[in-house]
DNA sequence: CATTCGTGGTC
DNA sequence: TGACCAAGAAT
């Protein structure tokens, strides 16, 4: 028995709710405490947008894009009938984007098969494109005031910490789901599952956690043991290899840039990009046999960029050579390619590793 | 269970 | 500079 289990369930979840009841973070998605004390009950829609938005993305990060998603569209229903470039446009910058096209999946089929409302419950929500067990968990708890158990990074942190649970991640999944689980109370699951992730996000946090001003400083067994900082143990990552690549980037002597689509899986998936080569380890920036053909047909005049663009994704980094031509206004646009004037160039659906190779040959 | 999928901040 | 990390899901 450990010392975490001296303190109740009911004793653990009242700390924590009245901790958050002080120190709840104000964010835009939230609906604070006491406010919800006063009857005000979230928006489903607004949930799972920011869900969708912070997975694996920072609350920083997400803030600028979940007011200017609410602001073009207000509804689950504006969503649905949204243009997928238009959703892909303003969704770029953030990421990991096949979440875009499963938002836009998933609000077409909760209005065509759910009459536009969002399902309260975990399992009608996990049918949904883009909703995993985390954020069906955490939209049931949240905007509908279910008991589930919303296990994030943060909530395996402080739970790891709170029984002090060695065995390593993934591994140890199932305990920690379970140990929440225990704790949910009947009584606002909800702010329950927000104030776990508050309290892993300030204070349990990875490095140098703040134990001293914890709600479960007492009960938490790794703290008691010394070990917080070491918990929860993780496998280390795979080093990242390095591949390289080719950017050419065509300007068109009224300023349009040359831009093209990206195949709709897969890496950027759906995205848009200057013309680019296929990337691999033993790429030479200088092969131009890797100019791709629709525009050596165009047979500009090449300069390149000084510094290489360089990138790094979530398993490998990339050096991207860029080359810059001019090309005269006659010059029609190859198959599959658009002129992107000047003033729509922000706008387009560029991720940022495109953005940052147009950027450097426009400034060649 | 392991891999693929972005980006920006931090130490 | 490199490695880790952030309200994970899909395959």
């Amino acid at each position: 028995m450990t010392a975490a289990h001296t303190a109740s369930a009911p004793d653990l979840a009242a700390a924590l709710l009245a901790w958050y009841d002080r120190h709840a973070r104000v964010l835009p998605w939230r609906i604070s405490p006491r406010d919800r004390g006063h009857g005000r009950a979230p928006d489903p829609y607004r949930v799972w947008l920011s869900e969708i938005m912070l997975q694996q993305t920072t609350v920083q990060a997400v803030k600028p894009y979940f007011a200017a998603f609410t602001e073009r569209w207000p509804t689950v229903a504006d969503l649905a009938a949204a243009d997928e470039a238009d959703v892909m446009k303003a969704w770029a910058g953030l990421g990991y984007y096949s979440r875009a096209r499963n938002l836009k999946a998933c609000a077409e089929a909760v209005v065509r098969h759910h009459g536009g409302t969002f399902p309260d419950t975990e399992e009608g929500l996990r049918a949904l494109p883009g909703i995993g067990p985390y954020t069906a968990a955490a939209i049931a708890a949240i905007a509908f005031d279910r008991p589930a158990a919303v296990v994030d990074g943060n909530v395996e942190r402080v739970t790891s910490r709170l029984h002090a649970i060695e065995t390593p991640l993934p591994a140890s999944k199932p305990d920690i789901r379970s140990a929440v689980a225990l704790m949910v109370p009947h009584e606002r699951p909800g702010d329950f599952a927000q104030a776990m992730m508050d309290l892993g996000a300030s204070l349990c946090s990875p490095r140098k956690p703040a134990c001293a001003l914890c709600p479960w400083s007492a009960p938490c067994e790794a703290r008691r043991l010394g070990i917080a900082e070491t918990l929860p143990v993780k496998q280390r990552k795979a080093a990242k290899p390095t591949r390289f690549g080719l950017a050419f980037v065509v300007k068109r002597e009224d300023g349009a840039v040359l831009l093209r689509r990206r195949p709709p899986k897969g890496l950027l998936g759906g995205m848009s990009e200057p013309p680019v080569s296929a990337w691999g380890e033993d790429v030479d920036g200088g092969d131009f046999t890797l100019l791709p053909p629709e525009l050596a047909a165009a047979r500009l005049h090449w300069t390149r960029v000084a510094s290489d663009v360089r990138h790094t994704f979530t398993h490998f980094h990339l050096e991207l050579a860029v080359w810059h031509a001019t090309a005269p206004m006659g010059l029609a646009a190859p198959e599959g390619c658009w002129w992107s004037a000047p003033a729509e160039l922000g706008e387009e659906a560029l991720p940022t590793v495109m953005r940052k190779a147009v950027e450097a040959g426009l400034s060649a």
